[in-house]
DNA sequence: TCTGGGGTCCTAGGACCC
DNA sequence: TCTGGGGTCCTAGGACCC
């Protein structure tokens, strides 16, 4: 049986949502129809265009260029502030939607996701571009807001599809339309081929998907390693990716926060690292996770990023451990340069942690059971409500 | 008023073991 | 009297995604 498998991407989806709320709200306009961006607060140094309307485009502002930059493209750009506990509740609306018209789904993002539909002609009939389109009114009928759908035989060729003309369309993929619809985009429009790579692959004379799927395999080995075989085989159609689920289990979590300006003194950097262990612990908590790797991680403000970390012997979820390891790799790593962003990150995730206690270590229950109870409170009455001595002023 | 935040995956190189 | 070599674990950095 020919597999089938749809890709359904939001049309502009942080500032589509936008509108919707402020449509709601009695704002006298639709911001899908004028110069806007959703953008970052650029006093707080997060002035990037996170998305931005079709008009908008039209300008030639693209996504994650700075605000100030933006402006420069369109004198009469409106800015709008990002709305995330909305955007979350639309995508959950959407996905629940979607959910009946297929059993197995995978989101891949807040406004993305596949469907297999394999097998499912016998319940809809076999026109799946007619299907399609069912889909696409239904949710504009429905939430106010448009998507593009990408139907293929496989995963990247959905994804691809639903990249084709924007917004509110329904395009297909299949291997039998590779040569005409593919093969002419250039290889920065292949899904995981970004800017480096383009660039390298446009200094070797390679410029459209049709020449890179062209190119033996040795070469592009030889040039870019094991991602060589991925650019041959997708630019060539192929790809043989399973529609999963996603299980809710992270490999790593972790928090970074850009600086109101750039901090010199240790005694601020260290306050800012309470606060991160103190909110990335408790999200590993909440999983019921314990994590083995620690890692601290800066960029400062020549933009340089570094990092360090070390492996724990037992996985934690322990605030108070953690944070004693974040100082020490503070004291090691930290080169007394003025750091922009400073951040926390916890890897090596497991699910359970072996209860052997190393040699010194003595047994922390009484912090454990403190812990316990300040979650609860945090679950209760909202992340902020509680805060350790040390984390006041 | 220049340049976010949260992820996944890969690679190179070093330490260490047998 | 010359510097093997495979395997594993760990770290740092980077590419790429939305």
């Amino acid at each position: 049986m020919k597999r089938i498998i749809f890709h359904i991407d939001v049309n502009n989806a942080f500032l589509s949502w936008s509108a919707i709320y402020l449509l709601k709200n009695g704002y006298p306009k639709d911001i899908r129809k004028i110069p806007s961006i959703i953008g970052g607060d650029e006093k707080s140094r997060h002035g990037i265009v996170l998305a931005k309307s079709p008009v908008a485009k039209k300008y030639g502002i693209v996504t994650a260029e700075t605000i100030y930059s933006a402006r420069q493209k369109c004198k009469n750009l409106e800015v709008y502030p990002p709305n995330y506990s909305w955007y979350k509740e639309q995508s959950k609306k959407l996905f629940q939607y979607l959910s009946q018209y297929s059993p197995l789904m995978e989101q891949f993002s807040i406004d993305e996701c596949f469907m297999e539909m394999t097998g499912t002609s016998l319940l809809y009939g076999d026109d799946y571009v007619l299907l399609a389109h069912k889909i696409k009114n239904e949710i504009k009928e429905k939430f106010g807001f448009t998507v593009n759908i990408g139907i293929a035989e496989n995963k990247l060729c959905a994804k691809m599809a639903s990249d084709f003309e924007k917004p509110d369309k329904v395009h297909t993929l299949y291997q039998s339309e590779i040569e005409e619809k593919l093969w002419p985009l250039p290889v920065s429009d292949l899904f995981m081929l970004g800017k480096k790579s383009a660039q390298k692959l446009n200094d070797l004379g390679i410029h459209t998907i049709g020449e890179l799927a062209h190119t033996p395999l040795s070469f592009l080995n030889r040039h870019f390693k094991s991602q060589g075989s991925y650019f041959l085989r997708a630019s060539n159609g192929v790809d043989d990716s399973k529609v999963e689920p996603r299980d809710d289990k992270n490999k790593c979590i972790s928090i970074s926060r850009t600086l109101p300006y750039d901090y010199k003194r240790k005694e601020d950097l260290e306050k800012v690292l309470f606060q991160e262990v103190d909110d990335v612990s408790y999200q590993l908590r909440k999983q019921k996770m314990y994590a083995k790797t620690i890692a601290i991680t800066y960029k400062n403000s020549l933009f340089q990023s570094y990092s360090h970390q070390l492996t724990l012997v037992n996985a934690t979820n322990q605030t108070d451990l953690i944070y004693k390891n974040i100082l020490l790799l503070f004291e090691q790593s930290w080169k007394e340069d003025a750091i922009r962003n400073i951040g926390v990150r916890l890897s090596d995730l497991t699910e359970d942690v072996k209860e052997q206690l190393s040699l010194f270590e003595t047994e922390e229950n009484h912090e454990d059971e403190m812990e316990k109870v300040m979650d609860m409170l945090k679950e209760k009455f909202g992340k902020d409500s509680i805060q350790r001595a040390s984390r006041k002023e």
